[in-house]
DNA sequence: TGCTAAGCGAGACGGTACGTCGCGTCTTCGG
DNA sequence: CCGAAGACGCGACGTACCGTCTCGCTTAGCA
């Protein structure tokens, strides 16, 4: 047996896979420019430089080509490994506020796949899958870090808790409109989100925001 | 006494005011079957028996229909008067929950406007004042109830905790796609909204329904 | 019984169908500048300033449209009825030349539709009973005419000695591409038409081209 | 001996002159199916087992390879040297009859590209020198034959009679889409042809065919 | 009672995005 | 270098929906 997988050896000129990025980026462009529901796959395309046809032969659906612009990143892949532990669970929010590029960008296109998840099932579980589950997975292994130090109450139910943040910034941009400033985060993170988990009240005398 | 307003005394055949409300609940049912994206106003109008003429008439756009829809409902007009005052913060949740018809219709529907708030100031502030200001505006009087009782922290920021319930109720229905069910609301109101307003752990001893 | 027709009484706006008359013009424009291939619906309903809708409602293919707009012509109606009667075959070809606007547009356009006729039957008959047979028949009507003056020969077939003009005008335009002038015209009249109905010899010491 | 052009000696693989008659008779059979319009060029490739590239590097454009296609075939290299000299001009045009094998496809292929050649003088001439002209030199050849003989009126015009029989061949399959049946190449040839050359008129007295 | 203006159902209107398909070129691989 | 396969840029196609406009009718309220 030669190779592992039983792909029948493509035949025919290989996708230029570098267009792919280039349709992407462009299609981010077009997002953060016209929003998502006046972004036109043609526009895409043409900014790409493509025909429309090179970016359906690669997303059957305006929705799927944008999944993939909005989740392929850079803080699309930010871990644990990277937010340094601080020895505290508000010290490692606020390394972790330093470290995201306010990804406004994200939950803004993900507003106008909203209304299609209910009647897409492929689409809700991509969305979930690229967008919502790793910024909850980060949350929720902080929260376990926390865990280990002791820092945490007893029957905190991790995996509500985790939900928090994404919940109150996905409603500040998407339902109340608001922009994701960064006194917002800080009382998210050390008003809501700590005193949630650990049961200490908002350390209030200490001045807001570090940025 | 004449007319209090200038209005010129319309002439000509008044606008049927029953055809409203059964254009409203055709909005209503499409939107549940087919989802806001692809609801019609054709299909609106036709399903009330009604014309596009007609129902452009009363909204000039289909997301001021949609908005008219789902916020003339029974539970749309819930007030803090609805609620009788348990003597705690946890018990007059309680109460809530079971006044509530389970609203979930509303937020789907609001799921297909969100895409067009941050390009629609207007449409954005309807939704802001008939959909999502109530309910907030409920929840802070609850806690302002609850705040005479004494039962809250001190220093807590009433208008950021009033958006929690919400906020998360718009997650789990808009992003993470899981029904509204009542396990759900009550770790919510009981392990999340009640800790943070009163400082208390959860009373875990109780049994929270299934889990 | 009112009606002699069973029309249902048509419902809603009707149709404007001033409209007819200004696309098919456009489409004549746009296939007089570019020729039939390159002539696009997109570019006639925009020409027309209407909608693809429009055209499309009226005509479900950029054949039949083009059928009609280059069968709805003044020269069209071409009957023999103002063909004055000279006296003489010869003379009534010249009265033709004089009053015929040198239909060459019509023919150009054909010439698009002809590599659709054998796959599209009704496309065929279209094109055979709007454009062909009119001119044929004209032609026929002369003959007729000449008939009754007795210039005719005894067994002529009327039915494809009138083909004659059609077919050579035809594949001069159509497949030698040279113009329609009027050298060419008399040349036909008189040095293949005539002759062949009459049996007499082209009457070659008269000079070419009245006009 | 070297060869006698300068062709610098080519180098690699020759190409493989068996796949041009491959792929034209696979253009042949897809026209023949589909229609000019509607054949593709991948169709063709595709039915000849070849890749599209093979096919463009024969011919740059469909038009080209059709008209390979079409001229490519045994009675287009018809030439008078095959016509036997009868000893009269109605007795050869008898000859030629049975010696053309039909060549419907010919002209039905030509429909195609008659939509083109205003638009592409190339094309037109390619068209004209390898269908049109053969065809009408052919017939003109015959009708040098008869004037040699004697047969011909004086002053008849050879270049514009030699036009004729094509014309109405390619009037009746291209325009009015009857088929080549032997009646009308009689008729054409005996009732029209031979009487406008020679000035006499059809020999009514022999049977013509059905009518 | 009849007039009149606006309401009504129906659907045509100008636009515009969609997703598909064909053309003619280009790029990769194996032979 | 050829040949098969197929991706590429381009652009027309025909469909669907939006929000507006217009048709002929119905229906209230005023005269």
């Amino acid at each position: 047996m030669t190779t592992q997988t039983m792909e029948p050896r493509r035949l025919g000129r290989p996708r230029d896979t570098s267009r792919d990025a280039e349709i992407l980026q462009a299609a981010r462009d077009e997002i953060a420019e016209r929003g998502y529901e006046r972004t036109t796959m043609a526009a895409v395309a043409a900014r790409a430089g493509a025909g429309k046809a090179t970016v359906y032969r690669r997303w059957t659906t305006k929705a799927e080509m944008v999944i993939d612009a909005i989740s392929c990143t850079a803080d699309a892949a930010l871990t644990i490994d990277r937010i340094p532990d601080t020895g505290s669970l508000v010290g490692d929010l606020r390394a972790l506020r330093e470290l995201k590029h306010h990804d406004e960008g994200v939950w803004l296109a993900l507003a106008g796949l909203v209304s299609e998840l209910p009647h897409a099932p492929e689409l809700a579980s991509a969305v979930h899958e690229r967008l919502v589950r790793p910024r909850v997975r980060l949350v929720r292994a902080l929260l376990e870090r926390a865990s280990l130090r002791g820092e945490l109450l007893r029957d905190v139910d991790l995996d509500l808790l985790a939900t928090v943040p994404s919940a109150m910034i996905a409603y500040r941009l998407l339902v109340s409109g608001e922009p994701l400033d960064s006194d917002f985060l800080v009382q998210l993170s050390e008003e809501v989100f700590v005193p949630l988990a650990t049961g200490r009240p908002a350390r209030v005398a200490e001045p807001l925001g570090v940025l």
